[in-house]
DNA sequence: ATGAAAGCGCTAACAG
DNA sequence: CTGTTAGCGCTTTCAT
């Protein structure tokens, strides 16, 4: 394992110039730049990370909050993050956050704390107030994506606007009897995005002149098997089924598609479904979706992160972009005739 | 930040007991070690990771390799993996492995070499003979997950015995054309699990006195998208039309089931599907399936590689369980009558 | 069982 | 622009 002073030895200079010279920071003239790199390069020398993360107190590392890691959005916004990182010469280390309390404080009390990291990406993460005061005791540049977080600038698509353009379209289209899978009580303790989808929807209907019916709203946890379940009760009933629904999540929305088709309803005739996200599978059932695109909001977070570490930003919370993808799950309602 | 010294000043003893009674390594009397715990509580003193790793050369963290992140079975072993290593103490650092061959190098000469990692898990990578070296030169435990890797211990189900399964069953259930979608030749590179999935289909039908026939085999990505494709080209002749299909992974099975539907067929009387995987779509669909546990694969991976950091046990490779559940998917195919 | 002290490999004043 | 040097906070001999 070569050391800086095998690489100062054998360019013929000092440690501290090649120090200079590996970080970019301080002045070294080009043929000191030179002769280090080459010398650093044929002894295949690297920095090492715990050294100069000690004399300098920056660990080019990151840690990433979230609450599952198996699930398309997460998994999409932690690639995101990843490559972005990667790019920058930054590591990324991962923390779980379950609903596993003595875990949780594991991470916030110990994880945290042992300086391993130089700032905190939280994706979607739900704290107590104890857990957000630890974070932001940390006293590094923190950045959020999905759900807010008080205090923390955070990268998220507006969720009410979202939600009342799914809704806008069936309706434009002459949908009146629109059903609503969103989130359950419980789920919206983790995203508090439910909400705000409901509300988007609700606002649509009211713009409309539609009062919302409470039968036609159902709740699932965001899985293509939930909203298969909820689906089908919400469409069994062939005199109060709604014409179209509005998904919270191309998963839901996709379940939905399952139930209908094995209730003998034909897409989009029979019923028409919008989701959220643009899901990889959501081409394959043609589903109208919202999209949201996560693996850019794991960069962007990045982005807006090494912003602030270098002390070049103070990084401000900010709606994302969401685009309304039409396939074939949605058309007019059928005319009754 | 409370050092060690505060430590050991607020508890009376020298910095040296504080570090062996926090690491548990030497002997500390009952009482020191009282004081110390209870010195570092008050404090909130949690040991530098930099500080420590540069005097002990530990870093009570490991890196994960990955080929991508947004994958049922990666996310799944990952979950696995991070899990573990949190128990552990361990943190966990992610490099995601893509195809990009200037990202790919980067990750070998230089994220690796840092020092940041104590440990290695490659989770299903294909890597060159030169990464292959580098890894090997780190000099530090390795362990792989999924696809076997030349000089290091590596879990995974035996794919053969697998493949060979599955196909028996549509075999004993009275199938004869049963059908293949297993990987791509391009897939292939990255997996060497379609190959072995493959040959137990093979042995199976062979076995069973059945020859090959290679206008039943179909390549996917391991997608339902694809599955979805390849399916009905597949299915869509009804001369020429299998009555089963054995598919090397549940996403391309339901993507199969999904095609057969389109094509009019009902499951399973006029066609028998099964996966391999137990996706948590399988039971959503009905779908036989031959059960591998990621999430377990990785915690197996995480003790296997902790041993070895131990210095306890000469890690060794090593057959995981699977096993065959059966849903609605399968049955005896129809009687010609 | 404990303490003193010598590093671990690097960075960042500081002096020139 | 470059070199010297004092730490960064901890672990680990080596004594005692």
């Amino acid at each position: 394992m070569a050391s800086i002073k095998d690489v100062a030895r054998a360019a013929g200079v000092s440690v501290a110039t090649v120090s200079r010279a590996l970080s970019g920071r301080g002045n070294v003239s080009a043929a000191a730049q030179a002769a280090v790199q080459r010398a650093a390069s044929d002894l295949g020398y690297v920095v090492s990370s715990s050294a100069s993360g000690l004399a300098s107190g920056r660990t080019r590392n990151i840690g990433v909050l979230v609450p599952v890691i198996n699930h398309w959005f997460y998994a999409s916004v932690l690639e995101g993050i990843c490559t972005a990182l990667m790019r920058e010469g930054y590591d990324t280390t991962l923390y779980q956050l379950t609903k596993d309390s003595g875990q949780r404080h594991q991470i916030f009390s110990d994880f945290l704390q042992r300086q391993r990291v130089d700032a905190v990406i939280a994706v979607n993460v739900e704290l107590s107030e104890q857990e957000l005061v630890a974070l932001h005791a940390l006293n590094k540049p923190l950045v959020g994506v999905g759900g807010p977080l008080p205090g923390v600038p955070t990268l998220h698509v507006d969720d009410e606007a979202v939600s009342a353009l799914g809704t806008n379209h069936l309706l434009s289209l002459g949908h009146v009897r629109v059903g609503y899978i969103g989130g359950s009580s419980e789920t919206d303790l983790d995203f508090r995005v439910p909400s705000h989808r409901r509300i988007g929807y609700e606002r649509a209907l009211a713009e409309a002149g539609i009062d919302v019916d409470e039968q036609l709203c159902v709740s699932a946890d965001f899985t293509m098997g939930q909203g298969y379940t909820v689906a089908k009760q919400l469409l069994g009933n062939p005199a109060t089924r709604p014409t179209a629904i509005f998904a919270a999540s191309d998963e839901m929305a996709i379940g939905a598609i399952l139930a209908a088709r094995d209730l003998g309803l034909q897409l989009p005739q029979d019923l028409s479904v919008v989701g959220v996200d643009d899901h990889e599978l959501a081409e394959l059932f043609g589903l109208t979706t919202i999209r949201q695109q996560p693996h850019q909001q794991g960069e962007l977070a990045v982005a807006m992160l090494l912003k602030a570490i270098r002390g070049e930003a103070p990084a401000r919370a900010h709606h994302l972009e969401h685009q309304l993808i039409v396939r074939s799950s949605t058309s007019r309602p059928a005319t009754d005739a």
